[in-house]
DNA sequence: GACCTCGTTTCTCGCCTATT
DNA sequence: AATAGGCGAGAAACGAGGTC
């Protein structure tokens, strides 16, 4: 089936990609979701398959998550008829993470296009190197914004597996995203860093007409909190300790408490009811049993103690309104109740049914909210039901007649801050500038109505503890990542979702990106939006024209211009006169490719090895071989009560543990105070010095025995310490304005080092004085100081 | 389950300025 | 002259995501 003719924006994408390669650069096309990017690349993809000459090349279509690669993979199938595209991730091929060269080699013979996941490629291209460049004659990175951080593997694959390797004819590099810039808001910022990883040119094609005009509603500031939000929120946590009281683990319960606070704080009263009962008194009940076991007895006793904390924290909760409205819910929930039963009547007149997602930040507020919609659609249908065949406008009486009640109930003043004429008028403007009708009145009263029949719903499922299987189907779910449910949950999900019998998922930002759903109407963020990227990416979400975007904290306004800057940035270049971009076109290639571990030049960053951080990686050392006490530190108490450290334990390769004095420390720094290595310390306390040098002392030990690289594999700070000390640029200073304008050899020159090191790791008989047991490795046994006994302090800790 | 990245939030530190 | 507080930068923690 032969395909559509291109769009003229596509033409121009397509020529403008070309055109690059042509001059010898990689291409970035940065075009709006939803204008056919894929199908751009097919049309280049063609170009580079050409008339398959003597020499067979491959081309790579590059994604980063799993859905996308089947997804993709079965476009570009679609797409280039006759054409062979083969899958590349995980463990497809099968048993492809051993395959050789060769093998390679000729697998890649029988494959035109290789859709693949970046963390498989980049493997098999500069990990084990087992898939060679020149194979290759395109690559495209689909979602190439990732490409905009140094260790991303698309950049890595881009860097390390063709650009840095000089080959006579590298296969070229097409980007293609929705936004070239991935969290930096400095869009130019962003797109320099971007054509310096990927050496090659951002541009954008007009698509103004083209793509779907969204309408795009904001609810910014619309939603005050009841003046005693705050403090019904302390006493919610109060009550929480009292429930929590028997969990085993100290951890669990702040983390409980934490979550049920955040499904409060973001839902009001009967979201967090629902939460409390249906998803944390289980794991409550888990963990007790798991602890004390399922006699009968017991059983009886958890049951009683958890049906008592319900019955107190329903007595509690029952008066707790996070409006001041004396609504049972959060106000921003009144305003979702509103805007999705706005679109409920829409669809009865002609429109494309109901089918939204809801971004939230939290997981937890993703369940929550998404057991009130499905509360709420299911109140929704029974009002149609209700509403017979009276086309649908059941629901003016009842608005008025709650517009009467909410008078008589509103005269209690809780308005929050602003007159509520004021507010009024603003809600007003904002919805009637949209072409929405509706005041702030019906919109309350509304929502009270709806209020009462969600919060009845809700606790009859609440109680419905095991009926789930007969109640009514499922209209609205939560989607979280992998952590949270497995993928054939979310597949089932989302192919429900597609088949239109799930109307409304409330996901967190896992379905950010990528994932086709065709017919969305509505797309709502409930939390901030945290970057432009993330509101393009939403905002492509909505695949039909009539379909509305709404924000709840973000400003409409805010976030147009931002996006708007953005494409301004990526088109500077393409739309700038013909000297200035080919100096332009000159400074790209030039701009070298930094390597890796990265250490800007000159004025450059450097690592900070504080005070702070050398006791955190000390102390995250100390757990990870789970040595008791998990300090290291040895404080002495003087009679002016004041603390000093007077040793520092340090393990050593055989498990044993060493014991540096405090002089020993201090002399291994060449006895040089602090006050010359830091110009700028003011008023460094006399323990601090010492702290800081012991502690440096012992970090610069632990590296060297190798301890950091084994022990700490998972540690990010000592992965991270380890490449500072090797790339010598450590800083020893407390402040953090400083570090990077110093190195070791600021502080120590490298005889001194090597001569300091030699002698504390017990290679030279360690230095007079109080030097207790020595950094002993296994053939140094007890240490040539003789001191048979360690003093007490190094015992053998450890398991 | 171990081990990654990314982006936000939080914390600390030093600089700078205004105030005492 | 000393000090308090605002500001900005850097780093780590945290919680999302991910792969193997």
């Amino acid at each position: 089936m032969p395909l559509p003719p291109l769009w003229p924006h596509q033409e121009e994408a397509k020529r403008e990609i070309l055109e690059r390669f042509e001059r010898g650069l990689n291409a970035f096309l940065v075009m709006e979701t939803n204008t056919g990017k894929t199908r751009v690349a097919t049309e280049i993809i063609q170009e580079f398959l050409g008339g398959g000459g003597t020499s067979h090349k491959v081309v790579l279509f590059v994604v980063h998550t799993e859905a996308l690669l089947q997804q993709q993979a079965a476009k570009l199938q679609a797409e280039l008829d006759g054409r062979t595209v083969k899958k590349f991730f995980g463990g497809e091929p099968k048993g492809s993470s051993e395959w050789s060269e060769q093998r390679w080699t000729s697998f890649l013979g029988t494959v035109d296009v290789l859709v693949c996941l970046s963390e498989s490629i980049r493997n098999a291209v500069v990990d084990t190197g087992s898939i060679q460049p020149s194979l290759l004659s395109l690559i495209v990175l689909d979602e190439a914004h990732y490409a905009g951080t140094e260790r991303h593997p698309m950049a890595v694959l881009a860097r390390r597996g063709v650009l840095e390797r000089n080959l006579e004819s590298p296969p070229r590099i097409l980007g293609l995203s929705a936004s070239h810039a991935g969290k930096q808001e400095d869009f130019e910022k962003a797109k320099e860093v971007v054509e310096k990883i990927l050496q090659c040119e951002v541009f954008t094609v007009d698509t103004t007409g083209f793509s779907a005009s969204r309408e795009v509603v904001s609810f910014k500031g619309l939603h005050p909190l009841s003046a005693t939000a705050d403090a019904d929120m302390r006493d919610a946590e109060q009550k929480l300790r009292d429930v929590w009281s028997h969990l085993p683990s100290r951890e669990d319960k702040q983390h409980q408490t934490d979550r049920a606070l955040e499904v409060l704080k973001e839902t009001g009263r009967e979201g967090f009811r629902f939460f409390f009962r249906r998803n944390l008194l289980p794991h409550v009940q888990k963990q007790l049993e798991t602890r004390f076991g399922t006699h009968t007895e017991i059983r009886a006793s958890i049951d009683a103690h958890l049906s008592e904390a319900t019955r107190e924290g329903n007595a509690f909760w029952s008066g707790v309104s996070m409006d001041g409205h004396g609504s049972k819910f959060h106000p921003k929930v009144q305003l979702l109740f509103h805007t999705l039963w706005q679109a409920w009547k829409e669809e009865k007149s002609g429109e494309p049914p109901l089918k939204g997602v809801i971004f939230v930040d939290k997981w937890e507020v993703a369940w929550a909210l998404a057991h009130i919609c499905q509360s709420l659609l299911c109140v929704f249908k029974s009002e149609r039901r209700g509403a017979g065949g009276t086309q649908g406008r059941g629901s003016e009486p009842s608005v008025r007649q709650s517009e009467a009640q909410n008078s008589s109930a509103g005269g209690d003043g809780e308005e929050g801050g602003r007159g509520s004429g004021e507010q009024d008028q603003e809600v007003d403007d904002t919805f009637a500038s949209r072409g929405i009708e509706a005041s702030i009145n019906s919109f309350y009263g509304s929502s009270h109505r709806f209020d009462r029949q969600v919060a009845q719903h809700l606790s009859r499922s609440e109680s419905a503890n095991t009926g789930d299987s007969s109640g009514p189907p499922l209209l609205a779910a939560p989607v979280g990542g992998r952590a949270k449910m497995s993928d054939r949950e979310r597949k089932s999900l989302m192919d429900n979702f597609r088949s239109g019998q799930i109307r409304l998922l409330v996901a967190t930002s896992v379905l950010e990106e990528g994932i086709d759903v065709q017919d969305c109407t509505i797309v709502m963020c409930y939390n901030r939006i945290p970057t432009t990227k993330s509101f393009i990416q939403m905002k492509g979400r909505v695949r039909n024209s009539a379909g509305k975007v709404v924000l709840f904290e973000d400003d409409a306004q805010e976030m147009r211009e931002a996006e708007e800057r953005m494409k301004e940035a990526a088109a500077t270049a393409a739309g700038a006169s013909s000297e200035g971009r080919d100096a332009h076109l000159q400074s790209v290639r030039q701009r070298r490719v930094p390597g890796y571990p990265y250490f800007p030049e000159g004025e450059g960053r450097g690592a900070q090895l504080s005070f702070d951080n050398c006791v955190k990686i000390f102390n995250e050392f100390a757990q990870k071989l789970q040595l008791s006490p998990p300090s290291l530190w040895q404080e002495e108490t003087t009679s002016s009560g004041k603390g000093g450290i007077v040793s520092l334990q340090v393990p050593t390769p055989n498990g044993k543990f060493k014991v540096l004095g405090v002089n020993e420390a201090v002399g291994a720094l060449g006895g040089r105070p602090l006050r010359d290595i830091d110009p700028h310390t003011k008023s460094r306390s006399a323990e601090e010095e010492k702290k800081c040098k012991l502690t440096w002392v012992a970090v610069r030990l632990l590296h060297q025995q190798d301890l950091l690289e084994k022990a700490l594999r998972a540690s990010g700070s000592a992965i991270a310490l380890k490449d500072k000390f090797e790339a010598g640029r450590v800083g020893v200073l407390g402040g953090t304005s400083l570090i990077g304008k110093f190195s070791l050899q600021d502080i120590l020159d490298e005889s001194e080092e090597n001569r300091l090191l030699a002698e504390w790791s017990g290679v030279s008989s360690a230095s007079a004085g109080e030097a207790e047991s020595v950094f002993s490795s296994d053939s140094q046994g007890g240490g040539p100081d003789g001191e048979g006994m360690p003093r007490e302090g190094s015992r053998e800790w450890g398991r």
